[in-house]
DNA sequence: CGCCCAGTTGAGGACACTCAATAGCGGTGG
DNA sequence: CCACCGCTATTGAGTGTCCTCAACTGGGCG
């Protein structure tokens, strides 16, 4: 048993019969006795912000499922200087890459505490051939990726910094109800997002704080005016 | 039968049996029995310089297979400027949306005179079912296009003008062997590929060549140094 | 209490954008 | 064959935005 992550935190080990991954979309479909296919651990992990799931050019054979908590798919530039290309929340899988005997493209990164579920390639592999709708499901997540990324190009890389800034807070509050307060994450890391410096997307925060559409909350938290900043985003005004 | 593209001229339609899909990565592997199980009739398009293939919000029910020539993938701002989010050349596949019941989520328009394969997602879930292969081998083509996308992201949108544009000729003259003459595309093009404005774009092409990386070969065709360009890319000097 | 780190704010300069004019190329028609 | 047209690429001048560097603030924690 190979070690995934320096940082990882085995909660124990589970046939899924009590996961919450078993009601995750990925397996959706699968019966009690499929589950009897199952031969390898599917392994809980817990994570802290900061700790690494995996890193970029190890090659790893399993894949993840995050049932909480915010990750960061970080690549580097030449100058050492990093860029996020992408974040996972909630539901979403990473990892894929080992599907296909390829080494990680991205250090895996928690931004928040997260809790994941690393499932074996080997067990993909045997479920999927008496599941071939697992494969279905396998191709809506490589195609969910596939949207985001094509998104995070167009909406963050484009438009001034005021619009850039309104539309990662835009994009980071969708999954929150109404103008639910909005826990932000370091400038820095923010700025990795959307190709800016933390100067730059501090001066943007505060721009947007004096203007009313950003309510501070203490601790880094905003409320915030969903729809004023969706006119920012569009660059009316 | 319904039109996939306005433009697109039906070349004829065959069973692959002589066809170069035949042999592309997409159905390596596949047996003569194999084919026996496509019903239905796979397509060659061709398709010239600034013709669609399938536009943004389409639902169609074809993959494709480009077996010759350019194409862009791209998507648009709510200001209504475009940004190419990808490039799709030699054997690359595109549409993988329609395999997930997805509308396509980009506009798709040849750059350059294109040969391309129209594959019915009908014949790829019959074929799968017998060789489930073949789903590996679209986790493949899925893995490439996310990888490229992150390329992108990571090389096309960050760095000086100089330094972007000079990453982007040497992704386009990787595929040429030695230092090759390279066909350019339309300033505006490269623009909306890096990021940075027409105007921008030539500027950087016209230091380029006064500083001898690049060597003009008449109508918009270079002759360039890789080793420079690397350099530049990379941003020493 | 004071340190440390993250965030904020300021001043100055570099870079790319905008607007505008010019040049170069290919095609068309006289 | 040449003149003209349209389009794209190029070049220039001026401006705005963001980056850089640096100082300052404030909260958390030993």
């Amino acid at each position: 048993m190979q070690p995934i992550s320096l940082h990882a935190i085995w909660l124990g080990e589970t046939k899924c019969h009590h996961c919450a991954m078993r009601h995750s979309v990925l397996f959706a479909g699968l019966e009690e006795a499929d589950f009897g296919h199952i031969h390898q651990p599917i392994k809980d992990i817990a994570l802290g912000p900061q700790e690494a799931l995996y890193r970029m050019q190890e090659r790893g054979n399993h894949l993840f499922t995050l049932r909480g908590g915010v990750i960061k798919l970080v690549q580097y530039l030449p100058d050492g200087s990093q860029r996020i290309v992408r974040l996972l929340k909630d539901s979403d899988a990473l990892g894929l890459e080992a599907l296909v005997e390829q080494p990680y493209q991205h250090d895996a990164i928690a931004l928040t505490d997260c809790e994941i579920c690393a499932i074996p390639i080997a067990v993909i592999k045997s479920l999927s051939q008496h599941r071939p709708r697992l494969y279905q499901e396998l191709m809506v997540r490589w195609q969910q990726a596939l949207a985001e990324a094509d998104i995070w190009l167009t909406q963050f890389t484009t438009g001034t910094a005021r619009q850039r800034v309104a539309r990662l807070l835009l994009r980071l509050s969708c999954c929150a109800e109404g103008n639910h307060p909005l826990p932000l994450f370091g400038r820095e890391d923010m700025g990795a997002m959307v190709g800016l410096t933390t100067e730059t997307v501090s001066r943007a925060i505060a721009e947007l704080r004096r203007q009313g559409v950003l309510r501070d909350r203490g601790s880094n938290i905003q409320e915030c005016d969903r729809e004023a900043l969706r006119r920012i985003a569009d660059s009316e005004e």
